[in-house]
DNA sequence: TAAAAATACTCCATAGGTATTTTAT
DNA sequence: ATAAAATACCTATGGAGTATTTTTA
């Protein structure tokens, strides 16, 4: 179950229709009904009701509820990924008074396991 | 992003090795190594160094933290559904006395929009 | 009867496999 | 020289598209 499976679901609850979910997701209908339905086999129940409106059911609700906490999650995950591969690109420069400096840098960067590059 | 992707990133942790890794993940050797790969230039950056022992580099270590945090949702989320799917296919004996239960039940599980299914 | 969802099929992207080469001890 | 990782190539599963049928309000 992938992360843009959840994000399917989502906003199938948000828009409470095949069409207009998957126009907002940039797919065909049949797609998101396929994908949709294959889920709910997978999990042995229904995560939407079909009536006049197409609405969630309570393992629906459950299923969504987690699904934001996840996406979230994975979101920070590839932000602070990207941050500390951004982090290794760039550089930084350290300041002192040259008298304290020269004896206190290295020792401090030495005592703390920074990985320099020189 | 796959979930299983987070799980061989976790076990490549764990083994130290594509070779052993990729056996217990019951997946061949080069499938991992690409997978990995891929993941890494995906993210712009490498997570695991490749010396004469593989190990998580700092990017690799703080993916890994989040994934296991991932993974477990993951399993939450699983379990959850599962159990209300199952439930759903049980039933629910209630029993009460016949003079104050012909009245009660009925009028306690309409008001607490239980769905029943006579 | 007109809309929205489901089904049937086709195609293509990619995960994963096997064979082989490269690398590092 | 040996063992492990990387690369090259191939196959096949399944995600997504188009066309069509079924359903329901």
């Amino acid at each position: 179950m992938e992360p843009r499976l959840l994000n399917y679901v989502i906003t199938l609850s948000n828009e409470k229709s095949f069409t207009k979910a998957a126009k907002k997701l940039h797919l065909a209908q049949p797609s998101l009904s396929y994908q949709i339905s294959k889920l709910e086999k997978e999990l042995g129940t229904q995560l939407f009701h079909r009536e006049n409106e197409v609405f969630p059911t309570y393992a629906g609700k459950v299923f969504i509820s987690h699904a934001i906490q996840i996406k979230d999650q994975y979101q920070q995950l590839k932000s602070e990924i990207i941050d500390i591969a951004e982090m290794k690109k760039g550089s930084l420069v350290i300041g002192s008074l040259s008298s304290t400096g020269a004896y206190l840098i290295p020792k401090t960067i030495s005592q703390n396991h920074i990985f320099m590059k020189l």
